[in-house]
DNA sequence: TAGTAAATTCTCACTTTGAGCATAATGAGG
DNA sequence: CCTCATTATGCTCAAAGTGAGAATTTACTA
C-alpha cells in the first residue's frame, strides 16, 4: 500500500589543492547519469550507523579512508531530483568529509574545483564574472516578474541579501541561500530536470554544469557549513599537511572562504589565538625569504571553547557603523 | 530479504515563558512509552517534504501550526533507542521550532521545562547542585576507570573540554557532546535501556527522567542549535510578542543560554545592533521606573549579514588572554 | 516622605580590529 | 658582487568594541 521508502548517502568530500578547493567525484555509479558526489543507499541490515554507511559506499567507490566527517542535512522534498527513483521514495543524507591533498594520489574518481561548480563562490579576485555579467541581471529581471508589488519587494529583499547590496554586503556563508534562490529564479539547470512543464528557455549552459541527482545542492551546503565552522572550530587543519607556511595556511582558508584576507592580521589572529606553534624548519622554495614551517597545537583543543582561524569581519565591504 | 526502513519525523517545540525555556511534550501517541516529542512517521505517499510532514503530525497531535522550524539532525544509530521497533530500521529526523508564549494556551499536550529534562545545563545561577554534587564526581570516576592512562587521558580532555576546567571554561553551546559524554559514562537512563547488559548500576533517579526514545539526545541537540544561532540570527524575537522590554529580551535570552549576562552591555549590544527600536509606549508592571517596549526591527534582515543578540565573551570565566 | 526597584545614561580602562609602513632574507638577472 | 623582485615578519596607530560599574531617573509602596 505504502510507497517503498530508501535512504542514500551522499559524500561531498573535500580538499584544496593549488589553492583551490576541490571535491571528489565518481563517475555515476549506474552509469547513466553525469558525474556524482560518492554516494549509496543505506543498507538497514548491514550499515550500524549512517556515518558507517557512508564511509563503507565511499572505501568501495573511491578507495578512500576518510577522517574527518560530519554530517550536514537530509534532504527529502518529493519533486526534487533523487526522488521517486523507480516509484520509491528516496532521501538523501548529506555528509561533509575533510581529506588532505596528500591523499589525492592514487584513488578513483576525479577531484573536481568548488568553484567551476559554483562560480560565483569565489570572490578573491573581486566579483566574478559571471555574477555581474549573467547572474545580477537574471536576478534583476526576476525580482520584476514578481506578479505584484509585494511580491517583487519580497524578491528583491531576498537577492539583497543573498547576494550582497549597497546596504547589505556579502556573507560567504550563505552559499545554500544563494543556490535556492538561483534555482527558484529557473538559473541552474536542476530547475528544468525538476519542473520539466517550465516556460523559461535553458539557463546559460556554461555556468551551469550540474552534478547528478540533488549534488550540487549538497555541495552548497557542504561549502556554507565549512565556511562557517571554518570561524570556531580548527578545521583548516584537516586539509593541511602535518607542517606548513602560514601564507599556505592563510591561501587555503582564502581559498575555502572565497576572500581574501589581510596577511598581517590574519597571521596575528593565528598567533594571538595560539593555533600553532613554529617547528624550527624553513621552507625555501617561497620565492621570496623562506618562511618558517608551523604546526596545528592539537593542545588548543582543550583550552578554549571554540578556537577558529578568526575570519575578520572580511577585508571588503563592511556593514556600515552603528 | 532486506529489512524494512522507516523514518521518523521529530520536533523540538520550544518556547520561554516566565524566565523558562519550555519543550512542548505529549503523551505518547502509542500509549506505552513515557512522555514524548511530538512525532510520527514520514508518510512517503503523503508528505511532499520533511518539513510539511513534520507540520502535519505535530498539528494533528497539539493542534499547532508551527512557523519557525529548523530541520537539526539524522539519527539513526542502529543500536540506540527507536530504532529497531518491530524488526524495521528506523531513523529519526529531529527539527527545532520556535513558538511565542501567547500560543501556549489551549493547546493539547504539556509544556516541560527544559532545565528538568537538562539540568546541568542551566548556570544562571552558577553552577547547578546536580553538577557539582553528582555529575563531577561521577566523571571522575569515569576518567579513572579508564584501561590504561592513554585513555584516562582521553577522558579527562573531553570532560574538561565539554564541562570546561580551570583552563576551558564552559562552553554554553556544548549541549549535544555534554549529553553524549553522559551517556557514554553511563550516567544518564537512556545508557541502560540501549545497552542492555551493562554491569553498572541505575543512575541517580532524580537528576534523571528521561523522555521517550532518543527524545532527550534531541532536545540536546536544539538547545545547542539554539544557543549557536541565537548569536547570528534573531531567533529570539520568534519567542518573544510583538512588543517587550529589553530586561524582557535579556531574560529570555538569558533562559536560552542558560547564563546571567550584564544588563548594560546587553542594552548596549542590542541597541548598536539596531535590532530593536522604541514604541513610544510604557510597560509600567516591572515593579520599578516604567520600561519603554521595544519591538524587533525587521529591516535588520536586510542591512546586516548576520544579526544576532551578540552574546559577547560572556561574564564568567573567559578564556585567558593570549 | 523615605525607601526600594528598575530603567537609563555615562565613564573608563583595556582589547581587538583594520590598515599600512618598515625591515629582513633569498633567489634571479645582470 | 650588486640590484631587484618577492615573500616573510615586525611594528605602529587610530578607530571600534568590551567588560565593569557608578550615577541619575522615575515609579510604586509603606
Amino acid at each position: 500500500m505504502s510507497r517503498e521508502l530508501r535512504v542514500g548517502l551522499h559524500a561531498a568530500i573535500v580538499a584544496v589543492t593549488g589553492e583551490q578547493p576541490r571535491v571528489l567525484t565518481v563517475p555515476d555509479p549506474a552509469g547513466d547519469l553525469p558525474t556524482a558526489l560518492p554516494f549509496g543507499p543505506l543498507d538497514p541490515d548491514q550499515h550500524r550507523t549512517l556515518e558507517l554507511g557512508l564511509r563503507a559506499w565511499v572505501q568501495e567507490q573511491t578507495g578512500m579512508e576518510l577522517a574527518y566527517v560530519e554530517q550536514l542535512y537530509t534532504f527529502g522534498d518529493r519533486d526534487r531530483a533523487s526522488s521517486d527513483a523507480d516509484g520509491a521514495r528516496v532521501l538523501a543524507v548529506a555528509y561533509l568529509a575533510l581529506v588532505r591533498e596528500r591523499q589525492l594520489a592514487e584513488e578513483r574518481g576525479a577531484w573536481e574545483s568548488v568553484y567551476a561548480v559554483l562560480p560565483w563562490e569565489d570572490r578573491r579576485e573581486g566579483e566574478p564574472n559571471v555574477l555581474r555579467d549573467h547572474i545580477r541581471p537574471r536576478l534583476g529581471a526576476w525580482v520584476r516578474e514578481g506578479a505584484d508589488t509585494a511580491t517583487r519587494r519580497l524578491r528583491r529583499g531576498r537577492v539583497d541579501i543573498t547576494f550582497g547590496s549597497d546596504s547589505a554586503g556579502w556573507d560567504s556563508e550563505r552559499v545554500l541561500d544563494r543556490f535556492e534562490l538561483l534555482y527558484e529564479a529557473g538559473l541552474v539547470a536542476e530547475a528544468y530536470r525538476d519542473r520539466a512543464g517550465s516556460t523559461r528557455t535553458q539557463p546559460d549552459p556554461g555556468f551551469d554544469e550540474p552534478l547528478a541527482l540533488d549534488h550540487r545542492r549538497i555541495l552548497a551546503t557542504a561549502l556554507g557549513r565549512l565556511r562557517g565552522k571554518l570561524k570556531y572550530r580548527p578545521l583548516v587543519f584537516e586539509l593541511l599537511p602535518e607542517t606548513f607556511t602560514l601564507l599556505r595556511l592563510q591561501r587555503t582558508v582564502e581559498a575555502l572562504v572565497g576572500v581574501r584576507l589581510h596577511k598581517q592580521n590574519f597571521r596575528r589572529l593565528v598567533e594571538r589565538g595560539r593555533l600553532v606553534e613554529g617547528t624550527g624548519r624553513l621552507e625555501s622554495a617561497t620565492g621570496g625569504r623562506p618562511a618558517e614551517l608551523f604546526r596545528f597545537r592539537r593542545e588548543v583543543l582543550h583550552e578554549r571553547p571554540a578556537p577558529g582561524v578568526g575570519l575578520p569581519g572580511l577585508p571588503p565591504k563592511r556593514s556600515r557603523r552603528a
